[in-house]
DNA sequence: TGCATCCATGTCCGATTCGACATATACAGA
DNA sequence: TCTGTATATGTCGAATCGGACATGGATGCA
């Protein structure tokens, strides 16, 4: 039977699969980055809905433009403690943080 | 017309409503609050089932007894970064954090 | 081409959160 | 009652995360 695709490439040298694997994250951290660029696109989504920029954003939390711009980019620096945190200052119920983890 | 009971209870002094309010939070912090307890609830329950104990848990996350106590009461000293971490090393996944935010 | 606005990124250092430890409480079985 | 096991709580030094600031790039508009 002919080679599939994945075991060509890794005879090669390649890694396959996908970003974790190629990124050598386990399931856990892939799923811990996963949820944190949800909340991430969220957070961005609520502020354009708002027409807010990221100044008046950073304002209103009490944070500063730079950190909400890590926290739109899903930063390593940010935890999700604040992006939670930003999400609520902004209206969010928790059924909208729900809605976020589960949605697509 | 008669009054209502929580204005006679203000007449008297005493705040009136839901724990928040008793509380002074404000609705964002409640919001918060809730949030942590969702989480912590569910962390509870999730090392139940798996029936560990909080010392086998806190070895699997590579943390302690004493925080993963924390963790489950919801401590204030606790972030919602660390309960999702260690949902997740416990198998949850987004889909799960959704419910426990969600559910009810 | 200048100028203004918006967003991205790096660094600093003070604040918060972490794991660890000591210790306390609660409850079970011998 | 004594012993062991599970959980709760307070504290500490170390690690991480936070806001602030500086700066750079991109876009739009005069």
């Amino acid at each position: 039977m002919r080679e599939r695709r994945a075991e060509r490439l890794e005879a090669l040298g390649w890694r396959t699969g996908d970003a974790a694997a190629f990124l050598g994250l386990s399931a856990e951290e892939a799923a811990y980055v996963e949820v944190k660029v949800r909340l991430a696109e969220g957070l961005r989504r609520r502020r354009a809905a708002l027409e807010l920029t990221q100044t008046a954003l950073a304002e209103a939390v009490g944070s500063s433009q730079s950190r909400v711009a890590k926290m739109e980019r899903a930063d390593a620096t940010v935890s999700l403690d604040l992006l939670i945190r930003a999400l609520l200052a902004l209206g969010a119920t928790r059924h909208d943080l729900a809605r976020l983890l589960r949605g697509r």
